[in-house]
DNA sequence: ATGACAAGCTTCGCTTGA
């Protein structure tokens, strides 16, 4: 039997349950990553993630944010802070029953190039790499995934010359991800579909998800220890057919158990 | 140049998202 590990940016976690609960009886994922689950700690669902046969531990804050990691066997060592200097909550890892240290992440949008907000990014970004620099030392076998807020290159965006300028695809960011790559770890979706135009994210505007108008943003990447367990993966965007979709797809991969 | 949708809080209007 292979693993299932998805990440999904859910839009807030609690108008999203009855899409998740359809997502999970199409793909019974043994780990699932949630981004912007938008949620106080108290008011998360793990009630209704447990009666599904999910652990889950989750880090939330009011209105905005917020990442969760469910699963199907125990989850150690958990940690929630990605440096001091960033408190909100985008950062959660943990060691699964199934071999590997996950990260979860939901990394700042930035706004735009001259706002404070992407200063904060790529501040936010730097202190990633170094932690996971650190973090590969301890653990090799290692999944970094979630809400990049970057599309690693043209073909993950629909119209790159329209994202000209954008904090998506800026070359100071896009220099962040090639840094992380650079410390073994690969797109996993990217290196089994390497000419493949595929998107994880649509504007709930101008109907762009019917034109077809995406982004990859969301992105599972393996490191070098654990890419050979990598089997198949993909993007789930059939479940935004369902009512009330988010405005993002879970990203997927089956690894050999 | 702007807004368009969606969600949550600041709740019948505003902020943020990407």
């Amino acid at each position: 039997m292979s693993i299932t590990l998805a990440s999904w940016n859910v839009n807030s976690v609690r108008v999203r349950m009855p899409q998740i609960e359809t997502w999970l009886e199409s793909r019974p994922a043994d780990l699932l990553a949630l981004q912007e689950t938008k949620t106080p700690d108290p008011l998360f669902p793990a009630v209704d993630f447990h009666a599904r046969g999910f652990t889950s531990v989750y880090r939330g804050q009011a209105a905005y944010n917020g990442v969760a990691i469910l699963a199907r066997e125990p989850l150690d060592r958990v940690e929630d802070e990605l440096d001091p200097a960033f408190p909100d909550r985008r950062f959660l890892s943990a060691q699964t029953g199934s071999g590997f240290h996950l990260v979860n992440i939901y990394a700042p949008n930035g706004e735009s190039l001259e706002s404070d907000k992407f200063r904060y990014k790529c501040a936010w970004y730097a202190a990633l790499v170094e932690r996971l620099r650190g973090l590969l030392r301890i653990h090799p076998k290692l999944a970094l995934v979630g809400d990049f807020n970057l599309a690693p290159a043209g073909c993950d965006v629909y119209d790159p010359e329209a994202f000209e300028g954008s904090v998506l695809t800026d070359p100071r960011i896009r220099c962040y991800f090639a840094e992380l790559e650079a410390l073994g770890l690969v797109d996993a979706y990217r290196y089994q579909h390497p000419d493949q135009t595929a998107f994880s994210w649509w504007d709930y505007r101008r109907g762009a998800a019917r034109r077809g108008e995406g982004l990859r943003i969301d992105l599972i990447l393996l490191s070098e220890a654990l890419l050979p367990r990598l089997r198949q993966s993909g993007i789930a965007e059939e479940i935004r057919s369902h009512p009330r979709p988010s405005d993002h797809a879970p990203v997927w991969v089956e690894l050999d158990p």
